[in-house]
DNA sequence: TAAAAATACTCCATAGGTATTTTAT
DNA sequence: ATAAAATACCTATGGAGTATTTTTA
């Protein structure tokens, strides 16, 4: 006789930070487009992901009543969980940092050649560990740069000053 | 003038759930390899995901000092986070189900053959589903599923009591 | 019939593994 | 000399996208 049972295994542990993020906002619309927009995702990719949280907690989380769409009780008692786990992440963010973290403004001067073989990486890396500084660079155009970060192949960073 | 800023961008969010898991083990063990042995991670992927949690915190959360590992200052700010943030996944996971998830043994009575080909698929999804239910085979010896189950194929199920 | 979610499929980024090198004791 | 972490490299998985179908108001 096999007798199978999973008291000391570790749950499997399938959710992410990411999916309920999503989640979050999709309580908040409670619309699979309009939280695809929001947050980034193609449409299809919001179902995806809604449906793999489904599938691991066993429940569906919303009921789909053709164009409406509505919170289960299961998705009701799952909101309370995901503010309090998202609001913590983002403490952590700010607490783990601590005061070790630079602040303030950057600026760079550098001629146009150096700004776009050398620095653009370099900024790139630079932000990404320290997002409180502000970064100024005191060169003409830096044509190359500028559509990277147009583009978006320098991650999270934005031509300031030019509206938005 | 180019000007950057981050600030009315979100912030990038590429912890997850997962990683959190890993470094609260490696806080435990103060020690990669074991890490990965508990995690069924491979060491190196254990350095990966720890490097990534320090690149996206931009500070290092554990000193390499040769064969000792300890938790850096911000190490200790996270430890206090991750677990709240992990205890709350495993609370999320009780109160989503909720009294709608069955719980108690079932047991099956099948014929080796059945259980070969067929069963232990099925049973892996309904686990992973309903991972209150105790699962007990009446049949002899079933000998690939449980191979399977000792190797891990069948993902968070083992053989009971032949101690651990 | 229009608006929204689900599905089918495709692709590629990357998470994770293996093997090796580096490092500190 | 050894034990442990980092690195280099590769591979496969699955997350995300596009296009399409299904659904129901």
């Amino acid at each position: 006789m096999i007798s199978i049972d999973e008291t000391d295994w570790m749950v499997w542990r399938a959710m992410e930070l990411k999916q309920l993020q999503t989640f979050k906002i999709l309580t908040e619309e409670l619309n699979f487009t309009r939280t695809a927009a929001r947050t980034n995702y193609a449409q299809s990719s919001v179902t995806a992901q809604i449906q793999a949280l489904e599938e691991e907690f066993g429940v569906k989380l919303f009921e789909r009543l053709g164009k409406r769409v509505r919170l289960t009780d299961a998705g009701e008692r799952l909101v309370r969980f995901t503010d309090d786990i998202l609001r913590m992440t983002e403490e952590a963010h700010v607490a783990v940092r601590g005061d070790t973290e630079p602040s303030g403004t950057l600026t760079i001067s550098a001629v146009e050649s150096l700004c776009t073989y050398r620095l653009s990486p370099v900024l790139a890396a630079f932000r990404s560990r320290h997002p409180n500084v502000q970064i100024i660079l005191r060169t003409g155009i830096c044509a190359t740069m500028r559509r990277e970060v147009l583009s978006g192949e320098v991650l999270g960073v934005h031509v300031g000053g030019t509206g938005r």
